[in-house]
DNA sequence: GTCTATAAAGCGATAGAC
DNA sequence: GTCTATCGCTTTATAGAC
């Protein structure tokens, strides 16, 4: 049910996906559907909620870190891939909420907390030297979870890639760049 | 008349907006909006060709450049971030289409051309032996030109940062790496 | 738990007056 | 070039039978 939902607001977005829309999908009517679920906008909150219940434990587990910040960021860029490939479709309608109801502005504003979070820790990391420093660390921060986060759209798990391996390309490239060493 | 079209595209997504929402942010009715546009789709069909032709001309540049596969690439990227400042808002457009209509079916197709082209560059930089060869080409063509996409979520051109310097920030985190040299 | 039927509102788009 | 009025259709959501 919800599957089905998620799956289809992934494929056409969630504007453009009716109800209906969802219930031909399961080959049962519209009134099946709304015996489940109270409304479209709840069915898109518990997605949210899933792929912001995920972000936020691996960001507070870096938070709360003892280590350097050069490491607790490491760690959490591997993580955060990991979890957007273990919740790929959740992560990816969060990715694309505009703020076109209450559900939705609640979701941004979650999202925004972490984003601030991630930054922060990029700019402890810059200032504890391990990190580069002839670059604004808040454009770092953003390019460097703008990659990470770009993957939602072309990563299929059955592929050839594992997420460790991804994880790992991630991070190869994000701290030691493009050029051969 | 368009402006207004995609500023209030981008805020709440193409299919949430109704030509009656573009119509009451120019102070006038449906019919008006009309007289000008033959259909919503033709709004969009306009804009994502604005992205996809600057896009083009950007890829067909490095393609047809004859210098090192590594260099075209760098050229590419910085070209790319260009396009991205200087016509955000039809490529934040072009990023968020997901195939609902023959436009943008379309628009995908085109798009995916570009992105062939790209990754086709990458895989060559690699060849030559200028680029790292121990990770995915095709996996890091696609890092590296989801870190550029993403920018159009955040970057701001009021700001303080300009295109030149956004664009060289971009091209040093990718090739360099965050870590200190 | 699924159905048919329907309400109430919004949608893209058009006709025709001014 | 903008308006009022309207068509035809789709939308979210509910009522009530089985």
């Amino acid at each position: 049910m919800l599957r089905a939902a998620v799956a289809l607001f992934i494929r056409k977005g969630y504007d453009a996906t009716s109800i209906d829309d969802i219930a031909k999908s399961l080959n049962v009517t519209k009134s099946a559907v709304y015996h489940h679920v109270s409304s479209k906008e709840q069915l898109l909150a518990e997605v949210l909620d899933e792929a912001l219940d995920e972000l936020d434990s691996a960001v507070d587990a870096a938070t709360r870190g003892t280590g350097p910040a050069s490491e607790r960021l490491r760690d959490v860029v591997r993580r955060s891939v990991e979890v957007l490939v273990a919740h790929q479709s959740a992560v990816t309608l969060l990715l694309r909420v505009h703020g076109n109801s209450d559900t939705e502005v609640a979701a941004l504003r979650r999202r925004r907390r972490i984003d601030r979070a991630l930054a922060s820790l990029v700019n402890e990391a810059v200032e504890e030297g391990a990190l580069r420093a002839d670059l604004d660390p808040d454009v770092l921060s953003r390019l460097l979870f703008g990659m990470v986060n770009s993957l939602v759209e072309w990563y299929r798990p059955n592929g050839e890639i594992s997420a460790d391996q991804l994880a790992s390309t991630v991070a190869a490239l994000a701290f030691d760049g493009l050029v051969r060493a």
